[in-house]
DNA sequence: CGTACAATTTGTACACTGTACAGACTTTGC
DNA sequence: GCAAAGTCTGTACAGTGTACAAATTGTACG
C-alpha cells in the first residue's frame, strides 16, 4: 500500500557524501526510458547514467521493481489536480480530462505503459487519483457505494486501453504518429484472410482506428452512459 | 499479424533427429509457467524441461518473445468456439461466457497475463476471438462498423479487468482463494490515512471487493448497457 | 547402394542482468 | 577528538538471451 510517511521520526542524518536521493534515481530512470527505452531501464544503467556504482541504488530501494513502481506512480501523479476539482465545470467533461489526460501522460512514455500494467498501482499518486475519480462520480450523483463500483470500471477501462494501445508500440522508441500506426494496422488487417476473419477484414478501416484519442473517448462515453442512467428520459 | 499458414509448400522436411516442435515447446513454458512461476519461463528452463540445449529452441522460434506470443495466443483460443455460436441463447449470456472465460483462464496462470498485456493480441486465436465478438455483437442489433467499436469496448474493458487483477497476483505462485485476496485487499485499504484517501478508506469494503467475478459481472453489465442502448422503454 | 545435402541439435562464448557481501570513506553527535 | 552511523565502491556469483561454428543425422537422388 505504502503510503509515503517518511517524515517523522529518525530523520534522515545526510551521512557522507550523499550524492543520491529517490528523486534523482527516478528522474535519471525516466530519462532512461524516454531516451533508450524500456529495456535500458536497468539498475547498471541508471547507476552508469548518475556516474555511481550499481549497488549505490539499494540504499534508496530495496529492489528494482520498487524503482520502477516509484516512477510510474509518479507519472500517474502528475496531473492538475485544481482542474479536477473545479466544480464549476461540468462532471462528465472533467471525467474525460483525467481519463485522457492519464492516457496521454503514459503513452508519451513508451515502456512505461509495460510497466504500470504489471504492478499493483497502489502507491500514493494512483490512491489520490482513485480519490479524485470517486468524488467526480458522487457528483454526477451516485450513492457513495456505486460510485466506488463505477470507478472500478472506469479505471478498468482506462488501463485496458492504455494496455492495447501500449501493446503494439516498441517501447525502445518514440511513438510514431498515430496517422502512421493506423495505416499500418489498417494494412494488417486488411491482409487477413476473408474467409476464416470475415468482419475483421472487412471491417479494417474500422480496426485500424482502435488506436486513437477518438475511439478512446467514443468508448469512454459508452462507459459513462452505462454507468450513469440518464433515466428513461434520455440525456 | 502472424495467421498461421504453414501447410502449403516446402513441407518441412523431419530432418535429423526431430526430437522438438512448436507444441513441445510451448507446452514446456505453459508447464513452467504453472509450477515455477513467469520468472521460470527461460530459455534455458525450457530447454532444460526438455532435455535439450538452450538454442535448439531458436529452431522453431527466433525470438524468446514469440514463444511467449505463442503461449498467450495458445491461451486466449481455448475457449468453447460452439457455445458462442449457439443463436439458441441469448447474446447477453453469450458475451457473459466469453469476457468470464477469457478472464477466469488468464487468471488461472498467474504470471499469462502479464504477457498477454506486454505484447498486441494480434495472433490468430486472438483474432478469432474478435471474429465471434463482433459477431455477437452484431447478433445483439448493432450496425456492422458499430458492433466493431464496440467490440474495442468490450476487449478493453476484459483487458483492463485482467490486468488489475492479474497485477497484484505473485506470478510465482499460484493465485490464493478469492476471500483470502479480499480480506487483504480491506485491511490494506482501511488502514490509509482517511484525511487524505478519505473516499477510499471509507469504501474499503467496497474496493476489496473489485477483486473478483461478482465486481467484473456487474461492471460488464454496465459497459452493455451503455453499448447497446435499449431506448426510452428500457430493457 | 553410396553419397551429397540440408535441417536439427550441441558446444562454446559474449555481453548483459540483478543483487549479496565486505570493506572504505565521510560526515555528524557527543 | 572519538565513536558511530550511514553512503558509496569493489568484487563476485548466478542467472539471462542469443550469436557463431561445428557435429550429428535423416532423406533424396545419382
Amino acid at each position: 500500500m505504502e503510503s509515503d510517511q517518511r517524515a517523522p521520526a529518525t530523520r534522515r542524518r545526510p551521512g557522507p557524501r550523499r550524492i543520491l536521493s529517490e528523486e534523482v534515481i527516478v528522474a535519471a530512470a525516466l530519462r532512461l526510458l524516454d531516451e533508450r527505452g524500456a529495456e535500458a531501464v536497468s539498475i547498471r544503467g541508471i547507476a552508469a547514467e548518475l556516474g555511481v556504482a550499481p549497488n549505490a541504488l539499494y540504499t534508496y530501494f530495496p529492489d528494482k521493481a520498487a524503482v520502477l513502481r516509484t516512477l510510474v506512480d509518479r507519472l500517474i501523479g502528475e496531473h492538475d489536480a485544481e482542474a479536477l476539482a473545479d466544480v464549476g465545470r461540468p462532471w462528465r467533461e472533467r471525467v474525460h480530462e483525467l481519463a485522457l489526460g492519464l492516457r496521454t501522460r503514459l503513452l508519451a512514455h513508451p515502456g512505461a505503459a509495460a510497466l504500470l500494467l504489471g504492478a499493483p498501482m497502489d502507491g500514493p499518486q494512483a490512491l489520490l487519483l482513485g480519490e479524485r475519480l470517486f468524488a467526480l462520480l458522487a457528483e454526477a450523483g451516485l450513492d457513495d457505494d456505486v460510485a466506488i463500483h463505477a470507478g472500478y470500471v472506469l479505471i478498468v477501462y482506462i488501463l485496458g486501453a492504455i494496455a492495447l494501445e501500449a501493446a503494439e508500440l516498441d517501447p525502445a522508441r518514440p511513438a510514431p504518429p498515430e496517422a502512421e500506426r493506423i495505416a499500418a494496422r489498417r494494412a494488417g488487417f486488411a491482409a487477413l484472410p476473408a474467409d476464416r476473419y470475415p468482419r475483421t477484414a472487412a471491417g479494417a478501416d474500422t480496426i485500424a482506428a482502435y488506436i486513437g484519442t477518438g475511439q478512446f473517448r467514443w468508448g469512454l462515453d459508452r462507459v459513462l452512459d452505462g454507468l450513469i442512467r440518464p433515466g428513461p428520459a434520455g440525456r
